[in-house]
DNA sequence: ACAAAAGTGTTACTATTACACCCATGT
DNA sequence: ACATGGGTGTAATAGTAACACTTTTGT
C-alpha cells in the first residue's frame, strides 16, 4: 500500500501513548483525527509502518510526523489485533509508550490531524477505535513500573523539589503518599542528589532543589536484571 | 494467503514460549521444523493467524496444532518486527508465553514439524530465525514476574513439597535461596496450604505436602492492580 | 549408626508506618 | 501574626538475612 508516497505495510500500525507531567497532573499527548473514518475524534498519535522500517524507528518517525515530538525513548507495550477492533478491515496495532516533559516540545499537527494537545488523564474523552483501551494498557504498565523502579528523570525538569517528585508519584498511582515516608524511601534509593539551591519567590519556606543522579538512576532501573526474590 | 486451506494474514505470525518444570529443571517446549527455510532446526511453536481469528485464539490454536498442548492460559509478551529478522520477506511476530506442567500433555507434532519436545533451558540449541531472542524476552518477563508475584500453580503438581517450590524458584532466578527464609516468605503470602499428607518411600524424612490456595493465589497475582509504592 | 533431606529457633539488623512537631518565607 | 508549604524526630512494629540446630526416614 502507498501512503503519502511511501510504501507501507497495509495491515499493521503503531500508536504511541506519550505521558507528560505538568502542574502536578499526568497528561497524555493526543491528536485530533482529520480524516475519515471517525474524523474529529481524538486519537493516540501513530500511523503506518514503512516496508523497510524497523518497528522502533517507525514509532519514532510516526510520533514526530503526527505531533512534532522527537528524540524520545519509547518502549513497546503491547499488540492489539482482534478481528473487530477496526471497522473496515483487519488491522493490528503495536503500541509504544514514553514519558516526557511537555514543556520541552513544540507541538505541530501532522498531515492527517487538525490538532495536537496534552490532555489531562482525567479529561481524556472517547478516543478513536480502541485507543482508550490502548491507553489503559499503557497506564497499567506505567503504574506497575512505578511500584518497583524510580521514575521522574524523563518527566520532571532538571532541577525539582521533593514535593514535585511526590506529586508525580501520586498522580501516577492515584493516591496520596506520606511525606515523611516518601522522602525516606527516595533517599534510600540514592537516585537523587540535593543541590545547593532553593526555590525562589514562593510565599512559604522555599524548597530545596534536587537532581537525578543519572548513573545511579539508570543502574537501578536496569536492574530489571539483577534478581532477588521480592515477591 | 491460503495456508492449509485457511485464509491467513501473510505477514504476521504468532510464536509461543511454553515453560515447564520437571525434575527440578526449567524446560521449554520446542518443535523441529520440517519445512524450508531452516528445515531441521528447533523452533518455538507457532504459525500464521487466520483472517477471522483474534490473536489470543490464534495463539491457542497454533500451539495445539504444532504440539498437541491445549487449554492453557497464554499471555502476550512482545512483538518482533525488524526488517531483517526474517530472510525472505517482512514478517512480524507476536510472542505469547505460558507456564505448564509437562506431565499433563501428550505431545504430537503438527503438519510442518517432525518432532516436539521439552528441552531443558540450559540445553536449548540455536533456534530458527530470531527465536532465541524471543525466548530470552519471555524468560526475562518470567524472571521479572517471579520477583513480585507468587508462581508455581501452573508449573507444579496439585500436591507438592516446599523443596519443590523452592527448586522452582531457584531454577527460574538461577540462584540458590535460603531454605529458612524462603519458607518464611512463602508462608507470609498465604498462597499455599499445608495438607495432612506426607511424601512416601523416600530415604529421608518425608516432606509435608502442600497445595496452592487458588483463591488467594489469583488474588495476589491480580494485584498488579492494587498499587502501593514498593520501588 | 549414618546419610540425607525435612523442618525449626533465634538473633541482629533494616525497613515501614504513623504521628507529631518545627522552620522559613511572603503578605 | 499568620497562612502556607517545607522539612525533621521518633517510636512501635514488621520484615529480612544469616546461621545453627533438631527431626524423621531408609539403609
Amino acid at each position: 500500500m502507498i501512503y503519502n508516497g511511501e510504501e507501507v505495510l497495509d495491515n499493521i500500525t503503531i500508536d504511541c501513548t506519550i505521558f507528560g507531567f505538568e502542574r502536578n497532573r499526568l497528561k497524555i499527548l493526543l491528536v485530533k483525527r482529520d480524516i475519515e473514518p471517525q474524523k474529529g475524534l481524538w486519537a493516540l498519535p501513530g500511523g503506518w509502518i514503512g516496508v523497510n522500517e524497523d518497528l522502533d524507528s517507525a514509532a519514532r518517525r510516526l510520533l514526530e510526523e503526527a505531533t512534532g515530538v522527537r528524540d524520545i525513548f519509547m518502549k513497546q507495550v503491547a499488540c492489539f489485533g482482534n478481528v473487530s477492533r477496526f471497522p473496515e478491515k483487519r488491522i493490528i496495532t503495536i503500541s509504544y509508550s514514553a514519558l516526557v516533559q511537555p514543556k520541552g516540545f513544540a507541538l505541530r499537527p501532522g498531515p492527517d490531524t487538525s490538532e495536537v494537545s496534552w490532555l489531562a488523564l482525567e479529561e481524556v474523552p472517547q478516543l478513536t477505535f480502541d485507543h482508550n483501551e490502548i491507553l489503559e494498557a499503557s497506564l497499567k504498565t506505567l503504574r506497575n513500573h512505578v511500584r518497583h523502579y524510580p521514575i521522574g528523570l524523563e518527566l520532571l525538569p532538571e532541577k525539582f523539589t521533593l514535593s514535585q517528585l511526590q506529586a508525580l508519584h501520586e498522580a501516577i498511582i492515584g493516591k496520596p503518599l506520606n511525606k515523611r515516608n516518601f522522602r525516606t524511601k527516595i533517599f534510600k534509593l540514592k537516585v537523587i542528589r540535593a543541590l545547593n539551591e532553593w526555590q525562589k519567590e514562593v510565599s512559604h519556606r522555599p524548597a530545596q532543589l534536587y537532581s537525578f543522579d543519572k548513573d545511579v538512576y539508570y543502574k537501578v532501573v536496569a536492574d530489571e536484571y539483577e534478581y532477588e526474590l521480592v515477591i
